[in-house]
DNA sequence: ACCTGAACACCGTTCAAGT
DNA sequence: ACCTGAACACCGTTCAAGT
């Protein structure tokens, strides 16, 4: 009777495709084609396998996206946290945001997909030390859940809407958003109109922390208790 | 020479499909069936005509899509806002909120988009009425896009995020929620640990006023000036 | 045990031809 | 001027058969 732990050679023919190169692969199509050109079947041809093959090492499509999505939250670098709970939570939200902008195609993801129950214990950790901020601050358990979920809204929202935005227009979008103004109806929306061009100069403007500082300031009051 | 006003018989074939028979239809499928399953064939199939029928009266897919949403934005009807700034801006933020909230598929679609350089009048109006408030409020106009921007972010945000869980699970979110918090890692995600399965029971809740109000409070606060 | 091509059930869009 | 079917260039996924 075979030791249980002795390498026993395993019945079959032997894999010639693992998840470990398909993940690599699709990162790498993902970097350098985009995320929405991302395919199985172009995934297989780059690998220089059957498409269908693929489906004995994922179990299909969305699977393969959140494999990649905890493998890339195992990577991001966590900064060290400020003691501070108010600030820890900025950095930890920053950091959150500053990872999914890298990118953005994971932000999409997690939006589509119930997301926190099945991400790996390392992205966790943000969500942790957002939590654990709050409740430092003095915020019961329960209102620092609400205050992380009002972050992640805002960051997803930020993350979405200007990755998209950045996408199309760049060369047109100025002019288009100039032609856009000019027929405006100032009497009906004066401030608009007055704004006029300024609006895309305004637009593209980095303020995630900025309105992230306003947000934390706000929910971090609401939840405020005396503490001994 | 006939008369410039004067009907005039049209040469060719009279059209049995109008723009407006395609949106109407548009909106029974998605309402029936729920955007993603959306598709030109389909809505062809819906009015009894063929597929390329329909690009004879919309440019593409995407041009369909914006044109149910400015449809839909004209048919959104307004609340009285208050005199009050603050409470204007609120106002009107939820007011586009729970708009989008009724059919989230159209912020999908904004997101995806640029949006606001092709939105018309009538929906631009609640994007006036918070800048409009900002401003009372004592704000800089540029201050006040700022305002909306980062409502904007927070807003789509929560739809997406909101829309998208309330999709799935449902029946089994909740089980796969316990089972995930049992087996999280206590000593390193120790809130987390702690919250189990309340955070199953938190997350769902409506919280986006609230969100809002704290984000208004902290955003208000930050372009405050003095005035006259 | 692993890999495969054929097939299924779809997409959005173009385009030459018909009415 | 409007409508059409055929065709193009794709999708994700299943499944029986091969090695």
């Amino acid at each position: 009777m075979p030791h249980a732990d002795a390498p026993r050679p395993r019945p079959g023919r032997p894999p010639t495709t693992s998840r470990a190169q398909i993940l690599a692969a699709a990162r790498g199509l993902i970097d350098r084609d985009g995320w929405e050109r991302l395919t199985i079947r172009k995934l297989a041809a780059e690998i220089g396998v059957g498409a269908t093959t693929l489906y004995h090492h994922v179990q299909d499509k969305e699977d393969l996206l959140l494999l990649l999505i905890n493998e890339y939250g195992e990577q991001v670098s966590r900064p060290r946290l400020p003691d501070e709970p108010r600030e820890r939570v900025i950095v930890a939200a920053a950091t959150i945001h500053d990872a999914l902008a890298a990118w953005p195609w994971a932000a999409e993801v997690l939006t589509t997909d119930g997301f926190i129950a099945r991400l790996g214990d390392s992205p966790l950790g943000l969500v942790e030390a957002v939590v654990a901020g709050a409740v430092d601050h003095g915020c019961t358990p329960e209102h620092a859940v609400y205050v992380f979920r009002s972050i992640w809204y805002y960051t997803v929202g930020e993350i979405l809407v200007r990755s998209h935005t950045a996408r199309r227009g760049q060369g047109d979008a100025v002019t288009r958003q100039g032609a856009f103004f000019g027929t405006i109806d100032a009497g009906k929306l004066p401030h608009l109109a007055a704004l006029g061009d300024r609006w895309a100069v305004l637009a593209p403007r980095d303020t995630y922390v900025d309105g992230l500082r306003a947000l934390v300031d706000g929910l971090l009051a609401q939840g405020a208790r005396v503490r001994p």
